[in-house]
DNA sequence: CGTAAGCTTGACAATACTCAATCTCTGTGG
DNA sequence: CCACAGAGATTGAGTATTGTCAAGCTTACG
């Protein structure tokens, strides 16, 4: 899987706050070859002081809950360009693990703690775009808990392929409505608070009405505009635009 | 319904990070007589810009989003002694709707708003406890996922109720195990995203079993330690001490 | 080939929702 | 003081959605 350039990097924040050049080389500078590590590795233990912030350049990650029960609740998919554990009180810890879903790479970025802390004195873009990002993070929790508190199978499904879609476009990782996806229907189940089975015959419905096509490592969304207001996530979109 | 006092308030705060004199004076010099609104009144528009912080001295309010369809979803109980619109960021447009439930009274504590700018360098325990309230917050937003996303009628109403309880007796709002409880089975049905016929029979399902009796503005637990075994809420509370 | 991961299917059960009616309060106006 | 209205709680019957179990399929890959 193709890793993250600072560039990538850049042009994600420069959509968040305007940067100055100089917080623009800060940035490139920071983006280091990441270190690699395995599908199932613990990113962050939940419960564990945060070392620093970092981003995850390559592969695909999730923020997850696990119950005495044994149950799991995954809270959200970290993508490429996320960051992990990015918090504005020092050394926090961790409200919830972070695990890797795919092989993954990730790049400390504990460069970017004193701008974090310093509120935007010092590189005011910056910070501006950081706790931005921040910001919708939590803006695509709420997302997640209507997903799991109002919607129905099919329309889960759909809202978070369009989350996914959108979220990856701005890091240019989409060809028109098609992505590299590489969730099982297991991994849905888990993020989506359904049964396996249930994925499956609700990825066969969207498949079966030609709204989108799910599976093989990819997700292609043939009619972006149904998903949409089937799933309501146009009022999530125009949520976002207001989080300012 | 009883107004919090300043020594209320100051004692919660105590209770997340020790405070100077100086500091616990500043809290009481703050907290001034609420202004009252009446049940259903919007404390806090979605998209608007948030003015500046406030607490809700008395009543129940929640956060919500209301879905183009019509349905809503609930993301958080607010209780006396709770924050509205406390943001680190200047001036952000809030994210979700906070609603008065009851008829409630807030108090403006836009007097916070330096002190969570300025990162501790002025009041740095107050600067402590209003991060850590922020913090649990988002740790209840993620109990909320888990209700939604892997618990049965049964352990959400319990939980809930719980969370409820734990909540209201470190404002003193409870006498032993039984505490006022203003929510109809309506808006429990609403918060925990279930149909208010399905609320109301495991309302009696708690009851038939003896763990606890919901209705007529109260709850009591009365069996919290089976309450607490059957929903995992104790889980939670391990990860609450945790989240330093 | 053989294996394992991921996907698919069918039959059945459990959970939760909808509709519609009834009941119990409580406060209010006549 | 009573009738009435409205909010909240309760009940029953029928339906829809989702979950569970168990088996089989397909594909990639050593």
């Amino acid at each position: 899987m193709r890793e993250i350039t600072a560039a990538n990097l850049k042009s994600r924040l420069q959509s968040l706050s305007p940067l100055q050049d100089t917080e623009a080389d800060v940035v490139s500078d920071l983006l280091k070859p990441g270190v690699p590590h395995p599908a199932g590795a613990v990113l962050l233990q939940q419960g564990e002081a945060v070392r620093g912030p970092r981003v995850l350049t390559s592969g695909w990650a999730w923020r997850t809950r696990t119950l005495p029960s044994g149950r799991q609740q995954v809270f959200a998919i970290v993508l490429p360009g996320d960051f992990i554990g990015l918090c504005w009180r020092p050394n926090p810890k961790a409200l919830s693990s972070t695990v890797a879903i795919t092989p993954v790479q990730t790049c400390d970025v504990a460069g970017l703690q004193p701008v974090m802390a310093q509120k935007g004195d010092l590189h005011r873009g910056l910070w501006e775009a950081l706790t931005l990002a921040s910001r919708h993070d939590e803006m695509r929790l709420l997302d997640q808990v209507v997903r799991l508190g109002q919607q129905s199978a099919i329309e889960r499904v759909a809202s978070l392929m369009l989350e996914l879609h959108s979220r990856l476009a701005i890091m240019g990782m989409t060809e028109g409505y098609g992505f590299q996806m590489p969730l099982t229907q297991e991994h849905l189940a888990v993020t989506l608070g359904m049964s396996l089975v249930h994925v499956n015959r609700t990825v066969q419905l969207l498949r079966k009405e030609g709204l989108a096509e799910i599976g093989n490592g990819r997700a292609t969304l043939h009619e972006p505009d149904r998903l949409r207001s089937l799933s309501s996530f146009d009022a999530t979109a125009r949520a976002y635009a207001e989080a300012v």
